[in-house]
This record gives C-alpha cells, sequence and structure tokens, in this order.
DNA sequence: CGTGAGCTTGACTTGTTTCAACCAACGTGG
DNA sequence: CCACGTTGGTTGAAACAAGTCAAGCTCACG
C-alpha cells in the first residue's frame, strides 16, 4: 500500500501527529496535550485505504469519528440512475463530517481519491470532551459552520453560475485550501483529482469539464500535466470565477 | 432551570407563543418553561416585518439570534450581476441558522416572503445553557444535521437533476415541512412563493419555471390558486421528483 | 501485447435562457 | 370613478449552453 500520490510534499511541513499543521481545522485539536488528556483512554487507530476505495456509504453506521490524515477523498451522493454529485472534497486534516460527532450513522458516501490514510476516534469521549469544553465547543461549531459554508457556496455555484466558472472556482477554493494548509507554497499544487472528479463535482459532463478545462489552458490560465496543478494567471482565473 | 422534561410535545396540542406546534425544530425549546427559567433575565423581544422586506444581509452582525414564529422568510445570496440563489426556505419555528448561536455574524441574505413574526433569542445566555445541558446541545447539533442535510439535497438537485425534478422536489419538500409542523392537514397548502422565488431556489429562470409549472398543471399534478397549492398527484409528482 | 482508464475532438441533440409581447389583478393618486 | 404604474403570470420564437454519442489517442499495467 503506497502512499505517495496524494501525499504532502514541498519542503518539510511542520507536523501534527504523522499529519502535516493546520492553522484551520480540527487536527491539531486531537493532539493538543490537554485535549489528550481527556482522551485518555482512547485507542486512536489508524486506518489505510487504497485510491478509489468506497470508505463509507450513505447510511452506514459509524461507532468513532474520522479525521483525513494524509491524502485526498470525497464526499459524495448517487442517484437512482448512476448519475453522482460530489458534495465535497476532504483534505489532509478535515474532520470528515461535524455531523458525526454526535450522529453515528453518515449521511453521504466516503471514497478515496488517492492513497489514504485516516484516524477514527471514539464518538462518546468527544461528547464529553465537548461538553467539559467550551472551547473545543467553539472550535466544532466553527468547523461546522464552515462545513455548510461551503456547501451553500456550492449551491450558488450549481445553481447561478456557468461550467467556466463553477470549475475555476473549484480549482480556486482548493487551492486556497491547501496554501492555508502549508500544502501550495508557489503556484503549484499536487493535483490528483481526474476529470471525473471535477464533473462531478461541478455537476457537468467529464466531455464538458474536458473542453473547458482545454480552454484554460489554451488561454495560459493553468496547466495541468501529470498529477500536479500550476495557476498561471490567478487573477484571470479569478475573473472567471467572479463571473456568470 | 432544568432542561430535563425537554420537549412539551406529547399529547395536548403544545403552542410556542402564537405559533403552532412543531415536532420537529427547535420552537418549542425556546417556549418550554423551564428553559425560560435558565433564561430568565432575557428580554424576548418579538419582532415584525412586512412582506418582501430584506431582514438582513449577508456579514450583517446579530446580536441576538432570531426564530422565525410567523410567516416565510427565505435565507439567499445574491451575485455581483444580480442573480440570486435561494439557499433555504424559513418556515414558523425555525431557527434562522444554527450557525449564528456561535457566530454574530450570519453568512446570508434574509428576505421575508410574507408577513413576518419573529424572535430574538440573545446569544450568550443561549451558549451558557449550551454548555449546561448536553440535552439541548444534542437538540441543536440534530438541528444543525438537517440544516446541512437540506443543503446537500439543494446541491444534488441543482447538481444532477433536471428542472421538473428540482421543482417537484422543492414543492414536496415544503409539502412535508408542512405536515410535520400539522400546517397541511389535507392535500392544499399555504403557498406564498411566487415564481421568481421558486426561480431563485431552484436555479432556473422564471419563464422556464412557470413553462413547467404548467405542465404539471395540466397533467394533473398539482393546482395552483391564490395563494394556496394543492397536490392533485403526490405518488405523480414524487416519480418525476426522483426521476433524472 | 492486449486491455482498460483517462483525455481529446467533432457532429448532433436536448434543455434552458433570452427577448419580447401581452394579459390580469391590484393599489394609488388625480 | 377612472387612468395609471406595478407586480405576477403566460406564451412564442430564436439563441445559446450543455449533454449525448462516437471515435481515436495515450499511457500504465499485467
Amino acid at each position: 500500500m503506497t502512499l505517495g500520490n496524494g501525499s504532502p510534499t514541498a519542503g518539510n511541513p511542520p507536523t501534527c501527529g504523522a499529519c502535516p499543521a493546520f492553522q484551520d481545522n480540527l487536527c491539531h485539536i486531537f493532539t493538543d496535550a490537554t485535549f489528550a488528556d481527556a482522551l485518555v483512554d482512547t485507542k486512536i487507530d489508524d486506518h489505510f485505504a487504497p485510491a478509489r476505495r468506497s470508505l463509507w456509504r450513505a447510511g452506514d453506521p459509524l461507532e468513532r469519528v474520522p479525521v483525513i490524515c494524509q491524502g485526498w477523498a470525497a464526499t459524495s451522493a448517487t442517484l437512482s440512475d448512476g448519475r453522482r454529485q460530489i458534495l465535497s472534497f476532504l483534505l489532509p486534516g478535515d474532520l470528515v463530517s461535524a455531523a458525526l460527532i454526535f450522529d453515528p450513522v453518515i449521511h453521504c458516501s466516503v471514497d478515496a481519491v488517492t492513497d489514504l490514510r485516516y484516524r477514527a476516534f471514539p464518538r462518546a469521549e468527544l461528547k464529553q470532551a465537548l461538553a467539559r469544553k467550551p472551547k473545543l465547543l467553539a472550535i466544532v461549531s466553527r468547523f461546522s459552520a464552515k462545513e455548510s459554508a461551503r456547501a451553500d457556496r456550492l449551491a450558488i455555484d450549481l445553481g447561478r453560475r456557468g461550467a467556466a466558472a463553477r470549475i475555476a472556482s473549484l480549482i480556486l477554493t482548493l487551492a486556497e485550501r491547501l496554501r492555508k494548509r502549508g500544502m501550495m507554497p508557489d503556484k503549484t499544487m499536487d493535483f490528483p483529482l481526474r476529470q471525473h472528479h471535477i464533473a462531478d463535482a461541478v455537476g457537468l459532463t467529464v466531455v464538458h469539464v474536458g473542453n473547458i478545462i482545454a480552454e484554460f489552458r489554451r488561454a495560459g490560465l493553468l496547466e495541468i500535466n501529470e498529477r500536479s496543478l500550476t495557476i498561471a494567471d490567478q487573477p484571470g482565473l479569478s475573473r472567471i470565477a467572479d463571473e456568470l
């Protein structure tokens, strides 16, 4: 099981346990010493999954709350006829879903995009710690708010923006998230997504996505090769993302 | 101040101020006598707004957490070019947004659809009560989960379903929510939405929405007159909502 | 060497938007 | 009481965005 593809590359990133460091998400909470004390009885088990493996399906019961440590994953819903909508991409450090802290059944499917490492935390102790530590509660609630802000943003894109804007917006958002956790020091980022991931995320066809990305490339906005994407003209992309 | 007895629901029709009873949302929490004790210092002020009035814009600071008591409202985001996406409709008993309990700034705009009555609760005391009462925390978290499930559902509809399915789905969802709070005893419901509301909610044009609703009517699926909608053929509508 | 997953390209079809005109209902001020 | 503007709904034709179908290509992998 090689953990090569989506793993953090650039420089030597600060660590959070075995994870890279994140300013803006939950991961550091789980390794915070004081919080760790609260979870002293806890066995925090590591798990691995290969790229393209389905981790959980909507409705599955989860006794533990998983957090992504390495690699990318996607949460999605699939319609009866096979069409799929990706609801969010999970990056290293992301809690799979804040709702899982209270609800033991997951409400959407989760698939590994790259080879993946994640950790699962026992719900009961999370809940107890949450009740004891208002600070922790605040952090979780902030995470939850961000989660729902992303969902709203997605709805706005899908409902009211054209194909080019949606794709540009997705790429910029991912870049921003990676930048925040120190995984995109320059204009280039690890980009493990296939076109069908993008298509499912922005509600378009693979063909159409391919066409538009080709346009972006011809217009000198970005370059994609191998498993990496470099943003050549950020302001240009932003302009497209904001328009129509 | 013990929140212990929890919901006042069972048996006799509980009232929420002048609101009808709700099984499935927060409103009864706020009028529960025991909870009211915890908020004894609180001035719970009533507010009114006429139809079509904008209550708050994205980014506005709210010192208090509003709950809808009477009428319908909509949360929405507006793009620079004037296009608008409605993110959710707020019905009597709905907390405007669970995030507001922790975050004093609202992340999307709220407009009154009909004449509106709402109440605003002081955040600080909500937070305190939340920390003291795990049960209350569970309720809020359940509400929050439902909120985000709705957002996900919206994204799926907008990304992967056709116009007819989106509209049918919206109508059925609203009907179901009204039914749950006893506001739709039979096949007919109060329906204050204009076609432009529907269009903004499902990400389509007003004209296209008009066309499709006309089709629905011709197919004997539903009837709309005055300010009320009756679902003539629920299974038929459901079939459309699930397809494509 | 063959196979399958992923990307590219082109011709054609479908769904949705845009533009425009028209109608009915309603409230307002003269 | 009527003239009038506004809001909301309906209809039709033309323009456009995105989907479908199909073929051919590369590349990694067994």
